[in-house]
DNA sequence: GTAGATGTTTTGAGTAATCAAAATAGTATG
DNA sequence: CATACTATTTTGATTACTCAAAACATCTAC
């Protein structure tokens, strides 16, 4: 049995893995991730190795191993299904309830997890949009594009919100831009490093291209 | 912030201070309760002595304080609640949900418990019958009452045999009608004078009114 | 009142995870 | 190519928890 430090770590390994492109993942980004010294990181990613869950090359980095992703995905999946359980059973703000899942994620049992997404009828997206794999270990890779990539006249839907600062999350959601959420690129000057997009209800929101690049976004062909 | 040994710890002493009448609690009942060598007990019972969550009284035993009986108290609540809601709310069987309750409670955030609270609008009672502490810490006082006072079909704990008698003691003792085991009122007959009642494993013991009334039971009430 | 039996504490050691700081490798700069 | 900078690894310690087994008290019995 994996200990909660172990789940952690390769759930972060995978994370990391995902938005840098390079297929090594240097020791000190996981360090930075895990918020240890990197000491500490080079000393856990060993006994990870000895487990056969991640590949380590010494002062290359890590890779995780298929049995490593597996793992991670069974991890984010308890994760994501927490999430959405907290939100639409238990009625907790999405900008709230990433770090209860990040506990939480450690010890509810396959048959808990089981009953929480017969509940909530077997959702694809957590509330912050991030798919949740399936229980094989199968996640929806999606085509979704930074709002940045946007072209004025745009219509989308708010996939994700790639942060999980509160600060930012509870600023996000004041303004509406909720995953899920349709909106349109009203106007997207990239001299001016800002954009403007269009909600329901004609609200309008100007971020600059730092939050933007947060913001992950499912482009929507209007029929 | 305690960690969930400690919780256990404390937990547990409070659990078997119920049970057992005494005062002080035997260090080698605290190690058998948390499944640990002698030694490993009294290692902790010293740094919860420390933390002033225990006064320890070296070869007498342990007593919780003020903040140790609160502690335990929360922690008590905190395991019901969840496994009122695992059954209420997620259908899970009730014989089922201590193992997940156990690890659980020691992550649960109070804004969560307290939606779980509400969801289930506020028990008083967890699915095996325990009193759920209130989040001030009060419990329900479980009334101490003659086992001849029960009626057919009850359940209860045995909580003491008022008797000093070794030979009827080791009777009590041979039979398994030890104080903390949970007891089937099966058949009680005030005319025959005898109450028949069934114990862990399908056994069951018939004692005369008598005897009946030197053992003292706390009731359950279900639901 | 010495001799066991029983229960408790001490001692020594191990595991998992961490940090601080020294040592080392690799890479870039002059 | 030597020098310096950066990233990584090693080393030595610490904290929290645990066990096995030796040492020690306390109470009981003879």
């Amino acid at each position: 049995m994996p200990t909660s430090t172990v789940e952690n770590y390769v759930k972060q390994i995978y994370l990391q893995q995902q938005s840098r492109a390079a297929d090594l993942l240097p020791m000190g980004q996981l360090a930075a991730a895990m918020n240890v010294v990197p000491g500490t990181a080079t000393a856990m990613v060993k006994t990870l190795a000895e487990s056969g869950l991640v590949e380590y090359e010494p002062r290359g980095g890590i890779r995780l191993t298929e049995g490593g992703a597996r793992l991670a995905l069974h991890v984010l999946r308890r994760h994501r299904i927490i999430e959405a359980f907290l939100v639409d059973v238990l009625g907790l703000d999405w900008s709230q309830v990433h770090e209860e899942a990040e506990l939480l994620e450690h010890v509810v049992s396959d048959k808990v997890l089981d009953r929480m997404d017969a509940l909530l009828n077997h959702p694809q997206y957590d509330p912050h949009g991030d798919p949740i794999p399936t229980s094989q270990g199968d996640i929806a890779e999606q085509a979704i594009l930074p709002l940045m990539s946007c072209k004025s006249g745009d219509q989308a839907i708010v996939a994700r919100v790639s942060d999980q600062d509160p600060e930012f999350l509870q600023y996000i959601e004041r303004h509406g831009l909720v995953p899920g959420t349709q909106i349109n690129v009203s106007s997207l000057n990239t001299l001016a490093d800002s954009v403007e997009v269009r909600l329901p209800k004609d609200k309008t929101v100007v971020l600059g291209s730092n939050a933007a690049a947060k913001i992950l976004v499912r482009p929507h062909i209007a029929g």
